[in-house]
DNA sequence: TAGATTGTTAATCGATTAACAATC
DNA sequence: TAGATTGTTAATCGATTAACAATC
């Protein structure tokens, strides 16, 4: 085993920017397209490709349709994925509302949350009583949970998920999770990205300022 | 310049751990501690410390009060930084409420969107046409901006952006940007976060079931 | 065929970690 | 003082890139 998260996450580039040139008519890319469309190297796609066996011919290029259904293989894009989320906040909300899950064949099954006032079982995602997670994902079997709760509260929401079977979280709390590790876990912190992007920002001006050329 | 990216998201999350080591009441910590607490090794602290010239007593550690102060200037944490938002739908509009920007010294000052039914000049954020998003921006001297719009417009509204002044972007969109290379973007796509749990998820559990050990 | 592109190996690059002298 | 921790240098590790033989 070979490849590592940056790598996946490239084929997951791959993908987008494949479908792309499809509805563009094209019916095969060559390395330097593909590279051009995700911002790497053509040498970086070809050492991607090859790690997965994912051959093209030498000269032709790749032929779309079938790197389409590799990735799709590779990826599990073939299957619908359950996930299900905990925490029904303003961010919570959003991701049960969010098109773009639905549109990578990814679907929240159920929310849950502490609060009785955020409660609704009657809505298209049900959110439950917290009580009910743990029968839910034993019931359900569901290896992907979703958490979008405070921070305090996320420890014990993501150590409730683990004994009950989840094996992956997209956690949004800024907070280093900590759980047996067998279980992948992506962080996304919102305010980090944005606090991220305005140290830059600030660095690049003040070169700017200090007359300092080639910033980037 | 010896510092990269992942380097400067360290450094954010030792200011997040600071803080919570001073709610615990410590007033001092060890590399050991920071280490710890996310997740990287006490070589990796003091390096990045020393980089920054963050430094400590020998033997004594390092001060909370001081360090918090240094990052915070580092990270530009004393002032409130401003930014706008392009796209209020599902996503825009969580961010909007979204408590953990406000939280780190981030606002919001407006959002723009081209669909008429989305706008709202009374909301505490206005959501205004996005045909005055360039006088809005020149006017307010905004560098800051956040991108939550569809696909096929996120390139448009960046190329809006960028000539009216904005020096970095957090897009939600999930398609490379094309900018100048003084223009920091950041991406953040939901969608592929959690594939890549999934990826990982359904991985570990085929090595399982092919009787490896030792999976990570 | 000549030219272009893949697939893969070897070289490079940069980030992380180990190690240890300095020192509180 | 003895012991522990920092700060920094050198070693390691891994990912990216360059280069080029194979070949369509």
């Amino acid at each position: 085993m070979n490849y590592n998260k940056n790598c996946i996450i490239r084929l997951s580039h791959y993908r987008n920017a494949i479908n792309r040139f499809k509805q563009l008519g094209f019916s095969k890319v060559f390395s330097d397209n593909l590279a051009d469309a995700i911002g790497v190297t053509p040498a970086q796609v070809r050492k991607d490709f090859s790690l997965f066996k994912l051959s093209g011919n030498k000269r032709g290029g790749y032929e779309l349709d079938s790197l389409k259904e590799n990735l799709n293989i590779i990826l599990g894009k073939n299957d619908v994925q359950r996930c299900v989320l905990c925490g029904a906040g303003k961010l919570g909300t959003a991701l049960m509302k969010y098109k773009g899950f639905e549109k990578e064949g990814i679907k929240i099954i159920a929310a849950f949350d502490t609060d009785t006032a955020k409660l609704d079982s009657k809505s298209e995602i049900k959110v439950l009583p917290i009580e009910n997670l743990n029968d839910f994902l034993t019931k359900e079997k569901v290896k992907i949970g979703i958490i979008a709760v405070p921070e305090h509260e996320a420890q014990p929401i993501a150590d409730r998920m683990v004994n009950s079977g989840i094996k992956g979280i997209l956690n949004f709390a800024p907070i280093k999770l900590r759980c047996p590790n067998d279980v992948v876990i992506n962080n996304v912190n919102l305010a980090l990205e944005l606090e991220n992007v305005i140290y830059f920002v600030n660095f690049n001006e003040k070169a700017v300022q200090n007359g300092e050329k080639d910033v980037i």
